[in-house]
DNA sequence: AATGAATGAGCATTCATTCAT
DNA sequence: TATGAATGAATGCTCATTCAT
């Protein structure tokens, strides 16, 4: 019995998650999740307090398991090259592992519910300095706003934008078929799906753009200053 | 009169839009926008056949200003460098105007409308060209779907995600002071303004940046190929 | 068709008031106003803006029939027994037509809705004049709190306490008959019928009542006065 | 033990008495209830059998309390004029400590819930003869369905009226302060406090009007009858 | 071109109550 | 006694759209 109620909630979570994930949080109904979880619509209501609270839950999953992927890494004091090709590793698996958590708490949920914006700044503004110490360590000017937004940015967004339209091409994939695709877009048939194998070349290829982007910057630095 | 209805349609976009960045398609209803725009609510309707016929022009217009801002560039026979600098300025500058547009076109605005996913597609599948065809006189196997999904993410997102963003950071200057928040996240007090000269750097570094992963890239391509 | 549409609010008011008037406001639903009414359950909130709304209405409405009735008999300068009878004469008339209004705006609506408590304060401020001079005129210290809290009272709720039970007396005559009713209850036969007539007699009998009951406090006040 | 499970249904009570008194029966819920009782839900249903139940033994407990008030003095053998004066002083002292309870269950309440009506009319068919007894003694022709609505209606509701504002006036006397309420009102400010003081003052006033008022009534008995 | 009344399905939330534990 | 999950109907209100004027 303690299992099925445990159950219940979670059915709730899931199936909002993929919903909102899919269609964005203000286009899906509670009853649409309440169908989907098979549960009565009143129970989202009593395990969360209303959509709402689904929501927030989601955010807060999120950004854990974002810092949770991260932190540590920034933290160890290893070679740069290793601590970026190991922070985009463990994020690239962040984002297979829950691409839709991530869609629905950082990319596609709109800014003005409050309580939502608040909670995501509570957020930010506890973690943010792991990531700092690392740049400076890096030789980079932490304090200039434009390199920190750059550097930073690609760690964030990059590897989201894959996975924002990786449905999109396997929608592609599935309707005409790996081939024509390949042929159509001028890409490499056998490299049209995305396994491990996929990703290790994909944080690979990103670590080395990364990282001599990055050296770019480093050597800009001394002689390039702002007015 | 003439003037009078065509600034109809045109305050019932501007309202939409502003709106639409904000909330998001789905959290916006019709008399909200009638409201703002001082308009009937019947007036959307009959302009737009109803509330997703706006969101299609909006559409429609991001992707045309996009490739307007980007397609020449590629186009020339300009060095490489130079046509990155130019595509990243340019780029830069569609974002600065068109925030908003890009906002409910291109980010926050979900997947599962089919009438918008099928436009969208239309516009990726014609437009694809110019890009691909500078990354091969440049030297990159296009052909390489990771190789292009790192090369093409950068312009459309690393840049996207400042803008994303930047509300917020607003947000956090307004309300603390720029000199607290400076000191908070350890930023140069100085630079916290978005202005003409502050997106000349930005430019500057992305560039930078972006030129150097490249050239990372170029030299890997012939040593590491795929297993 | 204009007709059609007065109507339509009209229908929504008057279904609203009998519906309040016997259940309570917080008891009837908007769904059964609107059926009650022949009318799209959204109509309610196109014209009150909401089931508030209606109830503002009708304390309005309510709160101005009553000030129309009395106010002017206070001002004109009869002798005060007329002045009296006239008063209660009116509040009777007001209440046989008004009954449900009065119902609904001052006895049964509980007092913890805001805006309806804001709304009476700000009538009753307004209106309070015309009463207080009249009892100046009779010699009465409308200063001391407790003479206008009788006095003011017997107008408002003793008048308003038969109507507020007449509709028992009705269930009780309607299921019994008149002869059984007035036998169980010691009463007159002949009189239980809630004519002019009957309601002749009330106004007069009440009149004296009050009358003699003021002569009693304006001998009173000025021997006793409060230590 | 024993005694928290009797604190707990007594705790219920008290609170359910507070809410409906401030809001009314149907405003309030179970839940809203359970809360204020620091109570689970279900004992609601379990001490009182439903939201209705627990009404049920308000109207029972209320009308328990007013018949034992007044029954015994109209049955003692004394001056009419004390009879009155201790009739009025014990209601009075009735409303003070029971103003929830009769706000519930007379006032507020609306009428058609069956089994509240039913019980409320048991109650008035066993009680009523005291009363009447009393002002037959008095030469009130008790048959006179009119004089005997006058004459109880004071009785019921004048000083009910006091205690239903009352409130209202402390409400007003807190935000404005006692002064500039006394001014605005033009009150006597010392009067202002709902103390024993007051009271005493208020049972006396109202009897004195209360007895003369009678008078009016038995001097105009022979007189004057209906046609 | 513009209005505003009207519709009916849908929204998130709360209701009183039941029931297994 | 006491708990808390569960139910299904009902709550007030808003939705995008239609249509006669």
């Amino acid at each position: 019995m303690t299992r099925d109620k445990i159950q219940a909630k979670q059915r709730i979570f899931d199936a909002a998650l993929s919903l909102f994930a899919r269609k964005g949080y203000a286009a899906v109904g509670i009853r649409e999740i309440a169908k989907a979880a098979h549960v009565n619509i009143s129970m989202i209501n009593y395990y969360f307090g209303g959509k709402v609270g689904v929501l927030k839950e989601m955010v807060n999953e999120c950004y854990n398991k974002y810092y949770e992927a991260v932190q540590a890494v920034y933290e160890e004091d290893n070679p740069p090259e290793d601590v970026i090709k190991q922070v985009i590793r463990n994020v690239i698996e962040f984002h297979r592992e829950n691409w839709e958590l991530i869609m629905v708490a950082f990319t596609t949920t709109p800014v003005e519910i409050p309580e939502i914006t608040d909670l995501k700044l509570k957020w930010v503004a506890t973690k943010h300095k792991g990531a700092v110490d690392f740049f400076a360590r890096l030789g980079l000017d932490t304090e200039d706003v434009v390199v920190m937004s750059v550097v930073r940015g690609l760690v964030t967004t990059l590897i989201g934008e894959h996975f924002q339209f990786r449905h999109v091409w396997e929608h592609i994939l599935k309707s005409q078929g790996r081939k024509k695709c390949a042929e159509e877009h001028h890409l490499n048939e056998t490299m049209l799906t995305f396994d491990d194998q996929y990703y290790e070349k994909y944080a690979e290829t990103l670590a080395t753009f990364y990282f001599n982007g990055l050296s770019g910057l480093r050597t800009k630095k001394t002689t390039k200053t702002r007015r």
